[in-house]
DNA sequence: CTGAAAGCGCTTACAG
DNA sequence: CTGAAAGCGCTTACAG
């Protein structure tokens, strides 16, 4: 008999016992003899034993299982994102199936469904578009949903994310402190809720120091690597290109620096860079990046938290945490513009 | 009512037909009658049904799931491979949970251990350790396992990898070609195959270009950034440093360049460097990095392919998949030391 | 082509 | 403290 097909019937039939016993053993319930105890985990450790969580699962109606649809496995952040989510949710008891969007609704939605199916006990969902009906069926229905990173307004749903929104005009007035004045984008999908919120800050901030921005200075990526490089090729061949860049994830900028690194140019001499989201490598790049960071992992804990109150009936909160600048020397740091020193 | 509450009971009210009747169309079963279907198709429509894939699992005892166990996920080899892994499932009818084990045994025990109490149909693993008992047992007892990456020697389990020791032979004989002798490694645990694997490769094409490895140029490493900072720095309080360093991955490496950057030095100038596993950073990174490359996305495909021929009854293929050098700038490769060229 | 019924492996009132 | 029994939501021989 291969361990897999021992069940509860042969432990009970060992241990000379019901399987009502077993099982409440199992489960800890506190109404059984010390002896009966006894010779159920002897029969359980002699069998190797080992509960069915699907019949579990089915008779409790619950699977202490969240699901964490993020919006892209290659995108670092999300990827310490979904480490610190499963940490969290398994120091409370629960597993983590994550599910991978890749950007796409579509495949979001997939794995939306999926975890649906199985009935986790709860979402965690960075979206990649702006409204899912799907999604919105859901919450109708009553699954307990928290959006973390990215949110659909109008849903009422907690959301756990960071404000970029200071960091963006710290950043921005870093750049004007600098002496650059021709200030380019590249931002995410207008769909999600950073691609939009970090134009507007990004715009706001500049209009702060009486700078426009103009539309050809708005490159439209969708957070991949590819979408930066494009963007940025447009930007190159303007007739006046910008003196810095700023891409709105770290993927974008990994595609800004593919095409400027193509086009023979240097940062920053030729042109300065400055991305949304820090990761380790920012650090060790030619040249290191200037960054805005985001607290990943406080994130990811927030998330859980609010998750696992909405679940077990506990009112749920929304957080909202600061991201900071983080300057380091691809925006022409190193060379003050304005003042000439030694 | 809510859509999640929802059985095949209401379905078959509204459609006027039996549970068995539902259950049939919505499985395609042959013998229905085009009304009956119609109708069926119709109700789950109007009520929002969605089958219950818990209760389905039970019934079938088939999960249509297959569990990967990774390394870790916060290295973008172990992602890269992930999101590969997940997509040739899918493509396939099968979704995938990811388990992290951080490169930690017990971690990785806990999530085999998880993944099988939820009866995931098939299990990919990339051992941490050397073996794992909870991880033979499941092999005894006849759960369809493959091995990705890395595996446990002496276990008969399909494995799919790829082998480093061409690209290794071929990466020595580069850096012997620029001139350098005092070459050092920084090993994974040698409780991996990947990890003594690579140390074993590195000593073996250094003596046939009859250099030693001695055991200061050994660093002990576990595959994270720490470790390989650590172990870079103890090469640099040697009375004679290496003038390479050789890590056995892509976070090591990292770790490294930031031990250099702490000291002040310069790659490749005050020392060289060269890893295992090729990132799209690496070719922005001060200096470019010279790597050796995986197939990763191939890796994911053939071993989803292995573990589904086994779960459905076919023969299982172990693939060995070659690896290899991707020459950059970060170990001198400008400047030869041995011919002075204008 | 269709339905009544058994059963997947558990948990949990209910009665003793 | 314990056991017999019902039931979670499905699927699938079996009989018609």
């Amino acid at each position: 008999m291969t361990p897999s097909s021992v069940g509860i019937k042969d432990v009970a039939a060992e241990a000379g016992v019901s399987v009502a016993t077993v099982s409440r053993v199992l489960n800890g319930h506190p109404s059984v003899s010390p002896a009966s105890r006894t010779r159920v985990l002897t029969a359980v450790e002699a069998l190797g034993y080992r509960p069915n969580a699907v019949a579990r699962s089915l008779r409790t109606d619950q699977t202490r299982t969240l699901g964490l649809v993020i919006s892209d496995v290659l995108n670092p952040y999300f990827t310490e994102l979904a480490r610190s989510v499963e940490e969290a949710a398994r120091a409370l008891g629960y597993s983590v199936i994550i599910g991978n969007a890749d950007e796409r609704p579509e495949l979001q939605d997939h794995h939306v469904r999926t975890l649906l199916d199985r009935r986790i006990d709860g979402l965690l969902v960075s979206p990649t578009d702006g409204g899912s009906p799907l999604m919105l069926d859901a919450v109708r229905a009553g699954t307990p949903l928290v959006f973390v990173d990215r949110w659909i307004p109008g849903v009422d749903v907690p959301v756990v994310r960071s404000d970029g929104r200071r960091a963006v005009r710290d950043l921005v007035a870093h750049l004007h402190g600098l002496g650059h004045r021709r200030l380019a984008i590249i931002a995410g999908p207008a769909a999600t809720t950073t691609g939009s919120e970090r134009v507007e800050a990004f715009r706001e901030a500049l209009r702060e120091h009486g700078i426009a921005l103009p539309d050809t200075y708005i490159g439209q990526g969708d957070f991949q690597a590819d979408s930066g490089r494009r963007a940025t090729e447009r930007f190159l061949a303007l007739p006046e290109p910008p003196e810095v860049v700023f891409a709105a994830d770290n993927l974008m900028a990994l595609g800004a620096l593919d095409a400027i690194r193509a086009h023979g140019l240097r940062v920053p001499d030729d042109i300065g860079l400055a991305a949304f989201d820090d990761i380790p490598w920012f650090v060790h790049t030619d040249p290191p990046v200037t960054a805005i960071a985001q607290p990943t992992a406080e994130l990811g804990r927030a998330a859980v938290q609010a998750l696992i109150d909405r679940i077990e009936g506990r009112r749920p909160q929304s957080v909202t945490l600061p991201a900071r600048l983080v300057v380091r020397r691809s925006c022409g740091e190193n060379a003050p513009v304005r003042r000439s020193n030694p």
